[in-house]
DNA sequence: ATCTTTTTTTAGATTTGTCTAAAATAAAAT
DNA sequence: ATTTTATTTTAGACAAATCTAAAAAAAGAT
């Protein structure tokens, strides 16, 4: 089973989204993909008939067991080679998402392979996701979202949500990375803003539609 | 000026194809990227719109400057991601060439210079082939078709003319690679075969249609 | 010079992925 | 329960890249 470039991207995001939702819409997947809702629909019929998914017009969608494991194959090979961009030739972080983009529709296992041995198997990516394993096993990760994130806790920064230029130059100017120390020293019940400490020195203000963005594990 | 993979493919095989025969035609195209006369047409009329070949139809055609200009970046990028694979990753020279093809089209200036610098600039690329630099601008290497090569003197294999694997498979056989030592002991007038010595060591007798692909230079 | 063959171009069709506008359905509001 | 709004699907069009078959032009042969 071979898919187009354009499927490929179509699953994964079916895939990001079902993981958060269950079900998912054509709206959600058209504003992921940045295309129509028409497009989507499409692509819809087309990945039915291949079997990828369960589909029922105006029920909503889900991938279904094959799906999902292309879609993990794709993550498998976006997370690798953003891990490459930045680990070996030097990207920062904000920068490799767009390359990336391109770069996990090149078509050869052994490459991929290749790759991963070189990286030394690498379990997370630069934006501290798990990276799915040749057999699309996810690295467990007890991670949980800044918001339910207890106060006065000692926690790692383990992962980002998005990989918005927007927000990930945003968090540089906070000095917020993976693997920064984090406290919650207080919460605005107003704005549900925050108050958190970095690396046991700088304190900084985040909005909740930040910390919605930040994943944290206890240390 | 940005092409598509489609028309990436075209300017850098009609590139190749005018540095050996000055103007190119239309079936010599069509042969070397397999697909029919009739798409080669409908590309010269879309790459002359673009204004990045000379082309008046039935007569020939070849790239003006811009053509070759971004030729010579398809080049590079190929090239650069072959050796890429065979330095890093530890491909054989002769599993390179179909991946290239597809990674030479990822569209990303910052991510060609740096992998140019993580490799350290190299000149050459796994088959011997010239890489041209940032500027287009190519190493320049004194070799030699091994038909030309004179008897009894101490050459080494600096290139091979094709990246076919049949070709390659011969050549590993043969135990003849990049940097082999080399030298023309017989030619044969019947058929144009030479008898030649390999590394001070094996003989191998060598076929015209070999010999043909094999580039050398005096050491 | 005329005929034959080869090469090249045109004409028209197909596939993939996309779009806009309109129609159908579902969800929300009154 | 209607009406209104939002979502989703369909219908029809378009651009890119390809193909086959036919026509046109050039090259080669007699
Ligand atoms: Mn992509
Ligand atoms: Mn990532
Ligand atoms: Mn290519
Ligand atoms: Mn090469």
């Amino acid at each position: 089973m071979s898919l187009t470039s354009s499927e490929e991207n179509y699953i994964k995001a079916i895939f990001q989204l079902q993981v958060k939702d269950g079900m998912v819409s054509t709206n959600e997947v058209a504003a992921v993909l940045q295309t129509s809702a028409a497009s989507v629909t499409d692509m819809l019929k087309k990945l039915k008939t291949k079997k990828l998914l369960v589909y029922e017009k105006y029920k909503g969608f889900k991938l279904n067991g094959e799906g999902r494991k292309l879609a993990l194959m794709v993550l498998r090979k976006h997370r690798l080679w953003e891990t490459f961009l930045v680990k070996i030739l030097h990207f920062n972080w904000d920068e490799v998402h767009e390359v990336a983009e391109q770069l996990e529709h090149i078509q050869s296992q052994q490459l991929i392979d290749h790759l991963d041995d070189f990286l030394g198997n690498p379990a997370f990516d630069p934006h501290g996701d798990p990276i799915p394993d040749a057999t699309g096993k996810m690295p467990f990760q007890s991670q949980m979202n800044l918001n339910k994130f207890p106060f006065q806790i000692n926690g790692e920064v383990t992962a980002v949500g998005s990989q918005s230029p927007d927000i990930l130059s945003l968090l540089e100017h906070k000095k917020i990375t993976i693997g920064a120390r984090i406290k919650v020293l207080q919460r605005f019940a107003f704005d549900n803003s925050f108050e958190i400490q970095i690396n046991n020195k700088e304190q900084a203000h985040i909005s909740a539609q930040l910390a919605e963005q930040i994943y944290v594990k206890k240390l």
